[in-house]
DNA sequence: TGCATATATGGTAACGCTAACACATCGGCG
DNA sequence: CGCCGATGTGTTAGCGTTACCATATATGCA
């Protein structure tokens, strides 16, 4: 067992000649010290290069300064952005990150969330896809006073309070986009039928599909191969699921990637095949990950503001933690944005 | 302030009528306790949703099982399938992990690095790129009995363990390939002349050009625009660095890049001038990063096993910690592996 | 029957820190 | 001169948990 020792409060106060009481005076800088003793202390505390116990400190005043973020995997930019932006935000107000990725996992979305409870976050963020069981327990959780903020996430119970982007809008305009460009055979790739149901980007995809008289026609919905679940879509599915419609008599002339990787998998399928995008057929992604914009062509994408929703979260988490509000849950919603590259033009004539 | 309650050992002493202590001993499984006992905590437990405290435990125990982990940022996927990869490990074996990343920050390093050892956080692993200030924390740290795995580190002080790829020799069959193709006017892009001294990659890049009887031109050798310094350089810089490249008199005929962002921007700026890859230039990407194999064309790289270094990197923290291993720092070192694909080639004629 | 051992439970103290209170000493002021 | 508030320091207790010791009954065996 590899043993840390470490000096403590009454190890100052000794050498200091002062007591306990004192140090921990210092320390915060809280009540009366003479500028003598706060001199000495502070002598003592470099001399032995004191750093006060957190636990120690935790378990006293009931609070820690600590949050759990839970995200569903880290490969995916968009949850390293959203670390990275929550992080941020946090230790600017002096709180530190309690991590876990649950790799569509529930049994690790579980430990993660019992360890964030264990140590007593001051308050969770979470960003995973709902799970019957993730949702008990951050149900637990607010019963028992923990904030709780969510990102990208369904509004379902439990959480106190949300913060996403309107994907369905985003994914709306975007075949509003493609549909304006005349395509009428528009396709999507990321999810099965069955799965892309809970995906409201899937949602936007119908609805402007239905709202200008077009067919959602089952063939066109291509998911990954071995129809995984509504994780993440990759490359490999992107690239597997245009395969899939190319070999269709009835081609698609567009399509509607759930997010940019699918649609780089789908880019590279097209291009293998020997097909011109968009001159064969025109791609629109999802997410504006940076490379989309040095693909070859450059890829039509929708942006979603990921590091202010981040920020965002973190400030809402921080208000509930310090109290600064209270009562009812709130909603932040942000706008996403078509970003017109050119992966996407008019269609070529088609046999109908 | 959001204050929680947490029902605490006592709470179920009482409601099952027994010591704190037994109840205690049926959490732990520790002891002797009577069957029958056991089943009244244990229906306490569940009715109040007991958990234990952590911060408790540890204060009493002297002990964590939490692990810090510090990356440089998490955008960089090497970061991000590392902190999945360590996590496994963790979960696996009961610990969690508290996680920092440093966006390049002295000031972030360091509020990172103190917030591990004020939580008395059980070891440390560290995959930043060198810095006074953070190497004379670490050495504090490693003072304190602190157990501490670098990851990608050079071989410096102050750290106990150390996993790391073989990038100089990843770099240097890299360069070699490109020479054995025929390729003469090799450049670098991803770091200035004097930042890239530090860089392993760079490193190999130049013995194998010093090798062969080639030279390192400083024309050939491309930073990002404002020389941020040594940090993960992006498809951006790459982007960059081929036009100021392309520009050049003497243009060179093979790329070798620090890591696959950056190839994929050469790649593209090369295209928008009109040139053909690898007819007219060859590009080397490093890292193998998913999408490398879905450019058009698909990259030639190197491979660095991130995930294997992440796993064997938390498994020997978890044995120092756990006090399976004692003395000696080690050291492991995994090969890299050239992955030959579209983007190279030998090089067309040239006037020299 | 007596005594060692296994089984079962409780009491006490301590981990490192700080809130709350107690107790000084000092200057100022009616 | 006595009282008040400001200033400076110490004492006590407790946050939730568990190591350690004490106690009590049951069981086995000579």
């Amino acid at each position: 067992m590899a043993k840390q020792t470490h000096p403590t409060l009454l190890d100052i106060a000794k050498i200091a000649k002062v007591a306990p009481m004192t140090v921990s005076r210092v320390i915060n800088e809280s009540g009366y010290v003479s500028a003598e003793v706060r001199q000495r202390v502070r002598r003592a505390i470099d001399k032995l290069e004191y750093h006060p116990n957190a636990l120690a400190r935790s378990l006293k005043s009931q609070r820690t300064h600590v949050v759990g973020i839970l995200l569903p995997d880290i490969k995916n930019p968009f949850s390293g952005e959203l670390a990275g932006s929550i992080q941020q935000v946090l230790l600017e107000r002096g709180y530190s990150a309690f991590l876990c990725t649950t790799e569509q996992s529930v049994q690790r979305e579980q430990a993660g969330l019992s360890a964030f409870f264990d140590h007593r976050v001051a308050g969770i963020v979470v960003a995973t896809l709902e799970t019957k069981a993730g949702d008990e327990a951050l149900e637990r959780f607010t019963r028992r006073g923990m904030p709780i903020v969510s990102v990208g996430r369904e509004p379902g119970l439990a959480v106190v309070d949300r913060v996403t982007a309107n994907h369905w809008r985003g994914a709306f305009d975007a075949v509003e986009h493609l549909i304006s460009l005349g395509h009428k055979r528009i396709a999507y790739i990321g999810a099965s039928a069955l799965h892309a149901r809970r995906l409201r980007r899937f949602q936007g995809f119908c609805d402007a599909l239905h709202e200008h008289g077009l067919d959602v026609r089952d063939e066109w919905i291509a998911g990954p191969a071995g129809d995984s679940g509504p994780g993440y879509s990759t490359l490999a599915d992107g690239y597997a699921g245009m395969q899939r419609l190319l070999d269709l008599s009835r081609r698609p002339t567009a399509i509607f990637a759930r997010n940019d990787f699918t649609a780089m998998g789908a880019l590279s399928a097209a291009r293998d095949r020997g097909l011109d995008i968009p001159g064969d057929i025109a791609i629109v992604g999802f997410d504006n990950v940076p490379l989309s914009a040095f693909t070859s062509p450059p890829l039509t994408t929708v942006e979603q503001p990921t590091a202010e929703q981040g920020r965002r979260a973190a400030q809402m988490l921080l208000e509930r933690i310090e109290g600064e509000v209270e009562g009812e849950h709130r909603e932040v919603s942000f706008d996403c944005r078509l970003i017109v590259r050119a992966s996407t033009q008019t269609p070529a004539e088609q046999p109908e």
